[in-house]
DNA sequence: TTGTAAGCGTTATCAC
DNA sequence: GTGATAACGCTTACAA
């Protein structure tokens, strides 16, 4: 492969002049700068990104550690977040964390080793430790003493889920959420703020009978039977507020599997706003994330960064999405 | 950021004595060895891999093109692609093309300026003349001159949807795919492989009415409006086999909403065995595809190239998946 | 076993 | 305007 030298010495000039026309900086003579341009275009001269990396210190790779690519809001995030970074020129390596917390370690430690420059962090696990911070970090959904936050509005979504309820006349309430932490971790993480939400509006109205259903964080999925068993003893509920779609995917399904309507004697709302090509069923009533909006924010975070601005946290507003179970 | 000088002073030994002990390579005595490492950690130091790269002319980060990572299938294999690559010490950076030729340009560029060592692609676009064929270039689902290829079985899978329908009842068939390239592109892609084996199976026990409707490549989605254009003049259909479960998904929307019952008046079998969590309504009867076999077939395919062994094509094979629309 | 030094391909400083 | 040259931090002959 050629490299800058041979360009030089090719066009008969200095490896700085070189550098200079294929980085348009400092002054070259336009006769001089044309005689390069041909060189490089006769041996098919690339810059060498590794090379520069190395003067630089700086990659232009931002890595985003999230659970999966699998679960359809994750998968717009990453295409958002991606898009938006290569419009500013950074490239994004993505790592699949299945909440694994010995990945995330092992992504975590690119930013000391320098394999990238900054990390978009999505995990329920307390990696705060790991994190270095003084090197660019963004987290979404979860906070890190020290690092910029972006989430939705997860607390607001919660609210506008009790008052939906409500204005559809449901009486017995209940929120079923993954959002259980177990005694390991006593930090309460941004989407039992759906939960809060939601009581906290429905309590101060006067209805202190809210059904709270707490399961711990398995790979984002619900198997039928264990919905079932967390299902089975509540039969007057007659609205219920999910913490993601996927969750209240499961619970409708278990609701139609015993014989209730949904939404003529249960409504059920989720949470994501996920527009799910496969569907050919109803449409899950939701309170919708934007992934696009989300996306813009993590990436203006770190795109100040590489500009040493100032950065802040940015709370994402969520919006009703009318579907076919509430 | 400590470097290796600073170790290799601090421990009173030469650098090439420091890089032996963190490769774990070439002879260090014991006591060498543990006062190295002693100082490794009292002054918290980091190998920087850009400088590895620098040296090694290899930064191990694999591209990964793609049209998006929001479609269940797609987000599904990058999710592996990752996984398993990430078992063999390379990351992955991915590029979602939304097929824009500009944007896999890019991408393909980083391949010659080696930002990235090894390029996946999964493109509908002939970027043929862009590819850097000196470097490791896997394809998946489209064949490049000298690239090689893994793709699933297509032509089987058309005709295993084929007999499935046959065996069911069915008289008069239908295949429905967005599988047109117009006239700039000569080229057969792979998936029209499905429609091959489909309507060579029927053809080769005596079925030549076989309706062929075929729609340019979208962003893999289509409006209920197109597809009710596409299906109003065949009313007589019995058995549809779709290009992918979205357009079966679409397929099934529109029978259902002009009174056509599926499975009873009309079967519909898909491909790609998608699983979504949010589906509440039928289960979509497809032909499967195993992203987790594709991945590991492009992946080995990757690990070879690095092991500067000899690669070669990979057919995977593909399953059928009963559900409720067949 | 260990250390010195060359080399990887850039950018940027500083003379000229 | 331009060209040497140092520097970036590492690996790896080669010498000792």
């Amino acid at each position: 492969m050629a490299n800058i030298k041979d360009v030089a010495l090719k066009a008969g000039v200095g490896i700085a002049t070189v550098s200079r026309v294929i980085n348009n900086s400092g002054y070259v003579k336009r006769e001089t700068r044309e005689k390069v341009e041909k060189v490089i275009k006769e041996i098919d001269y690339v810059p060498n990104e590794i090379a520069r990396s190395m003067t630089l210190q700086q990659n232009n790779i931002v890595a985003f550690i999230l659970p999966n690519s699998t679960h359809l809001f994750f998968g717009e995030l990453l295409y958002f977040v991606e898009a938006e970074l290569f419009e500013h020129g950074y490239k994004l390596m993505i790592c699949n964390s299945s909440e694994q917390i010995a990945k995330e370690i092992v992504y975590l430690e690119m930013l000391k080793n320098n394999r990238v420059d900054a990390v978009i962090l999505l995990t329920n696990n307390d990696v705060d430790s790991l994190i270095d911070k003084s090197k660019p970090v963004v987290s979404f959904d979860r906070r890190f003493e020290g690092v910029p936050f972006v989430a939705s509005d997860n607390y607001g979504g919660g609210e506008m889920a009790a008052k939906k309820l409500l204005e559809l006349g449901c009486k017995k309430f209940m929120f079923i959420g993954d959002d259980a932490q177990g005694d390991a971790s006593p930090v309460i993480t941004e989407v039992t703020n759906r939960r809060l939400g939601f009581n906290n509006y429905l309590n101060s109205i006067g209805i202190n009978d809210v059904i709270n259903i707490e399961y711990p964080l398995g790979d984002y999925i619900v198997s039928a039977e264990y919905v079932h068993g967390l299902l089975k003893n509540y039969s007057d509920v007659d609205g219920i507020f999910a913490i993601s779609d996927a969750a209240a995917a499961a619970v409708i399904r278990e609701l139609e599997h015993t014989g209730k309507r949904v939404p003529e004697d249960v409504k059920v709302i989720g949470f994501d706003g996920g527009r799910s090509f496969l569907n050919l069923g109803k449409k899950i009533t939701s309170i919708g994330q934007s992934p696009e909006l989300i996306a813009e924010a993590i990436c203006s975070i770190i795109v100040s960064y590489y500009n040493k601005e100032a950065v802040e946290d940015k709370i994402i507003p969520v919006f009703f999405e009318p579907g076919d179970t509430a």
